[in-house]
DNA sequence: CCGGTAGCTGTAAACGTTTCCGGGAGTTTG
DNA sequence: CAAACTCCCGGAAACGTTTACAGCTACCGG
């Protein structure tokens, strides 16, 4: 009975051994089959039928110790639930499985200091690499990111110097899109509805907001300006703050969650949409499709985007000593019934790229 | 300098050896110190130092080998859109964080051969255990269920005598509620689209569905029946074909995103929600309280099946002896604008429980 | 003053796999 | 027919950690 323990593993079940010893081979020649290379055929029939008859199942996480590799690949974004990381997260689930990983998800909060710690804790080796869209970066963060034993694709604006695989969009031409649009179906009170100002992408689009209206000589009354989180509570109660002080005859908003949330707030006060107000959303997600009216959004192209950064981190985790890359992905608007023209009826549905 | 190589990893970054080299002990001491366990005043001065100075991090995958657990949890559900599993997952990550784990997400897509893939790799020892919410069951699946090497949960409804960890709801308990609200507000030609029948949860709505309106001597029209998939297009697509073969003046929907597509469906063809037609929902997830009007919907409890499921699981992996545990989370109806009577004001939100 | 004990330390064995290396058998070539 | 080459096999080392075990020192009590 000792001689048995020597062969499988503590909780009784089948290893390399287990299978060796009944194949009547060595453990190398065993492992030799089970990873199909070399083995006469009289050993590899051995080995098949002995491991068929324990039922052997390799043990990744010895398998991993050896191998150096996990086959595992981390995704962290701040919010789980907002549609814009579902679908990125489907993309990159996609590509990754495809690939024989399988991916871990992350939900940081947005705290900044839990996404360090998660990068910091790259460092026990749990996962071959890690995809990571940041909204807030600080010099802490980008150290980290830098020394990182296993590579890190980061997804959204970075430093244009970094030396990080980097997957980007233009949110601030995506904001000037929307504007555009706004502007050339007559509407000239254009409203905004922001997330946190000290976030990445609240700032660029804040940039792009500014800059797009200032190209069209509209001078910007402080007052269509509302700040919020990047959340459907948070979008509807910024826009009641800003209803409350102003008429806008369109609102542009950071995302489709603040959309709805905008959309909400503008029926409670009695505003049609898009006869009295205009409204157009980002992200271009299910949801906007899903509202009625069907709500014109700028795609950002997350579902693209999570498919380059898994590409580009797949690609660096077979060879390490590439070059930092960096990819970009144009937004486009698409243009639904939220805001056609106050004066006639809607357009039938219309894509404008970049 | 073929010395140096033997203290530190391939890829140059500090093991155990390393530091226990620059701190003079053994690598035994050094192990003890850095897991907070024995070692005198000096050796654990000179212990810290050293890891501090060549900044080790522990290898996760080396310990896992040694202690057999990877601290790694599973989720698998069919899919990661959909805003119920969502909220489930939210739930169970919180749990499973608390513990100091972290959670891997699969989607299924719900191909059942996929599922069970999944659960026969579970053998490989990946993960410590795994939750799996199946909306689709066969025989198959069970026996890899029941043996299974690490600890399993399911959510969702299973055999009686099924020896497994299991979080379930009453579905057909909560299309009653929804059935006896309608009813109770003078609607009698109620519709209801549905998901596939071929799944677990199809099936107990459906039977639900019909055992309730029999409870209210009302005899089914089955023109008022119609069945898609568990999505918002299927669910717009269903409702058009009900829609264009008979009159209801209530829906009640499967899931939130079909009742959405109802929602476009109804409105498409002109008709009032809810003076001509009321609409209630299922999951009751924050689409519903998203849409306009606000969705009626039926809330079985998704976070709370998710944390449940989390425990359940937590223990049992603490503690794999114990004998198959079942928790049972109770449906309750969330009154919205959607489903108020055709005949008066929309009534005050109410909860009715169970 | 000596046996016993407590506390610390280092050696070595485990965890389950892959893989390097040397040896043996069989096959081809000069 | 010998030499060279190919192929397959088994032993053993490695991956980086934790831990059982035994030896050592130092201290305490009798």
């Amino acid at each position: 009975m000792g001689r048995k323990r020597l062969q499988e593993s503590a909780d009784g079940r089948p290893t390399v051994h287990t299978v060796a010893a009944r194949a009547g081979v060595s453990i190398a020649s065993a492992s030799r089959v089970l990873n199909g290379v070399g083995g006469s055929p009289e050993t590899v029939r051995k080995v098949r039928e002995a491991a068929a008859e324990v039922g052997y199942v390799p043990n990744a996480i010895a398998r991993s110790l050896q191998s150096q590799r996990t086959e595992l690949v981390a995704l962290a974004v701040e919010d789980i639930g907002n549609p814009v990381y579902v679908e990125m997260m489907r993309a990159i689930e996609s590509v990754v499985a495809d690939s024989g990983r399988q991916l871990l998800v992350h939900a940081t909060g947005g705290r900044i200091d839990n996404e360090t710690a998660l990068l910091r804790r790259l460092a026990n080796r749990y996962v071959d690499g890690m995809i990571v869209s940041p909204i807030r970066v600080t010099a802490d963060h980008l150290t980290a990111l830098q020394d990182s034993p296993v590579p890190v694709v980061v997804v959204g604006q970075l430093a244009e110097d970094a030396p990080v695989d980097n997957v980007r969009t233009d949110s601030r031409r995506g904001i000037a899109l929307a504007v555009d649009h706004l502007v050339a179906t007559g509407r000239r009170r254009i409203g905004f509805v922001n997330g946190p100002l000290d976030t990445v992408p609240g700032a660029a689009r804040d940039a792009g907001f500014r800059t797009a209206l200032a190209a069209h000589g509209i001078v910007l009354d402080e007052n269509l300006v509302e700040v919020g989180d990047f959340q459907y509570a948070a979008g509807r109660d910024a826009t009641e703050r800003l209803l409350a002080r102003a008429e806008p005859d369109a609102l542009v908003c950071a995302n489709d969650l603040i959309a709805v949330g905008a959309l909400h707030a503008l029926l409670a006060r009695g505003r049609q949409v898009p006869t009295d107000v205009a409204l157009v959303g980002m992200d271009d997600t299910e949801l906007a499709r899903m509202m009625f009216p069907q709500l014109s959004s700028v795609s950002l192209g997350s579902a693209e985007r999570g498919r380059r950064a898994a590409e580009l981190l797949l690609q660096r985790i077979a060879d390490p000593s590439l070059p930092p890359r960096r990819a970009q992905v144009a937004p486009s608007l698409a243009v639904r019934a939220s805001s056609a023209p106050a004066t006639h009826v809607p357009a039938p549905r219309e894509e404008v790229t970049s």
